[in-house]
DNA sequence: TTTTGAGTTGTTCGA
DNA sequence: GTCGAACAACTCAAA
């Protein structure tokens, strides 16, 4: 009558797990564990907005357990002595967990791995939340990719739609005295500034699921046109449920399989570019794995010697608060701290204007985007900052800079998504909405802000500062 | 082995 | 007003 134990961490589900599956098809007993030690993501422990997301998802899998006759046990503190400590107080015999692939993290998993076994507790870990973990793909061995298309075609070949695994039907959790309550972990705000979040958002594996059921019905076959339209909901929005691993790509490869089989027809091309946007977050992890220090420093080592201006408070705190007096990034910025996410499209614009027309180092951007997105995960926010400031693999060119206005025009002509998160310009005429420093009485009137920079000038200031790095 | 062409998301300038 | 070229440098795969 062995007892396992199952160590959630960024896998808050209980379908298509394969290291809960194992545990329960081998142990007569199995105690589902959540250890909260953010000490141990430093410097990246989850960020304002990722505590909010993390507090509702551990308690959606709680009540999920809680639904079998079960219980996640939650502790706090060193993942290795709470594992040792619940092992001896459950007599269990072996350790199951889904792997993560940021550098800290397989650090100590690593260390904890050999240190239970050392213990003569079995540990037994399971690829996580991708569909092909970074070292199983490479151009030859031992060299990773560092372009998105070789990669990508690669990747693609290999996908096949397969079935998920099903969540088990067991009666056998254990439940063991002392768990923490999900109060005591603190996550949740003190001050109550999560409306916004709340509003949006359903985390926790139901949420995520019925996410993927309207995007495949609504979304999905025009995706490839709509995803770029930020006033309209063209977009998946599974990034947070993804990250916190209450989906898996393989359900969402076989879940929006068989929708498109059903719907057929054009419903292909939005497939495969959501497909490719899935690449992308598979390449991130790539090349974080591979490359670590990218987190903290430009991948393109030229970038060492770019002349960043000096980081003054009122300007970060401008763009933060969304108050440049550029509509499209203002727009996006009040998205982001009103609801914990940004469009795809805008992320670019406001990335590009803080580093490309503020000048400002990526690092700066990151750092907002990590503490304020409920999505927000090291891979992907690495390589996308670095990819806009043109620093990062496979970059976008450094001369390709955003212009907001143009943008603007292109994605949100009629300024719905404008008038949706700058309501003080709503007021204006419509031809003022794009660029209203045209009309300074009536920009006066509405107190909305003049724009920090000329994007024209900026972008020559960018573009020279570039051409004058050392090779 | 070497060469060649292509490569997420753009903007501007001059013909 | 439209259109093509220029804007860097490098990775990667195919020829």
């Amino acid at each position: 009558m062995s007892t396992a134990i199952v160590w959630f961490r960024r896998d808050l589900r209980l379908a298509d797990h394969a290291a809960l599956a194992a545990a329960c098809a081998g142990h007569a007993h199995v105690l589902p564990v959540y250890i909260h030690a953010p000490q141990e993501e430093a410097p990246w422990a989850p960020g304002a907005a990722s505590q909010w997301w993390l507090h509702q998802s551990l308690g959606a899998l709680s009540e999920a357990l809680a639904r079998q006759g079960g219980r996640l046990h939650l502790a706090a503190g060193d993942s290795l002595r709470e594992l040792e400590r619940l092992g001896a107080q459950s007599g269990a015999s072996a350790v199951y967990w889904l792997r993560c692939y940021e550098p800290a993290l397989i650090a100590r998993d690593t260390r904890i791995k050999a240190a239970l076994r050392e213990r003569g507790v079995a540990v037994h870990s399971y690829p996580g939340n991708v569909w092909l973990e970074p070292w199983q793909i490479s151009r030859a061995p031992g060299q990773p990719y560092r372009m998105f298309s070789p990669f990508w075609r690669k990747l693609r070949a290999q996908l096949t739609p397969q079935q998920p695994l099903r969540a088990p039907h067991a009666r056998l959790w254990m439940k063991l005295p002392g768990s923490l309550s999900l109060a005591a972990l603190a996550l949740a705000p003190r001050i109550p500034w999560a409306a916004g979040l709340a509003g949006n958002w359903r985390p926790g594996e139901a949420g995520a699921r019925e996410r993927l059921r309207r995007f495949g019905e609504q979304a999905l076959p025009d995706y490839a046109v709509d995803r770029d339209r930020p006033a309209d909901p063209g977009t998946s929005r599974l990034s947070p449920h993804l990250h916190f691993g209450e989906i898996t790509p393989r359900q969402v490869l076989y879940g929006l399989h068989k929708r498109a089989e059903r719907l057929g027809g054009g419903t292909h091309a939005g497939l495969e570019a959501y497909l490719r946007e899935l690449g992308w977050r598979e390449f991130a992890c790539h090349l974080l794995y591979h490359f670590p220090h990218t987190s903290e420093g430009s991948f393109n080592p030229r970038f060492a010697a770019f002349p960043w201006a000096e980081p003054d408070e009122r300007t970060l705190g401008r763009w933060q608060s969304g108050c440049t007096g550029v509509p499209l990034v203002d727009a996006g910025m009040r998205e982001l701290w009103s609801t914990g996410w940004m469009h795809n499209r805008v992320r670019m614009i406001a990335a590009s204007f803080l580093t490309k027309n503020l000048l400002l180092h990526w690092q700066h951007g990151a750092r907002w985007f990590w503490d304020t997105l409920v999505d927000a995960d090291l891979a992907s926010n690495t390589l996308n900052w670095q990819w806009v400031a043109g620093c990062g693999a496979d970059a976008a060119p450094y001369f390709r800079v955003f212009n907001p206005f143009t943008q603007a025009a292109r994605f949100d002509a009629e300024a719905r998504y404008l008038k949706r998160w700058l309501p003080e310009l709503a007021v204006l005429p419509a031809k003022l909405l794009h660029e209203p420093w045209r009309d300074p009485a009536a920009l006066a009137r509405c107190g909305y802000p003049s724009p920090m920079v000329e994007p024209r000038a900026a972008r020559r200031a960018a573009l020279e500062a570039f051409a004058a790095l050392p090779d």
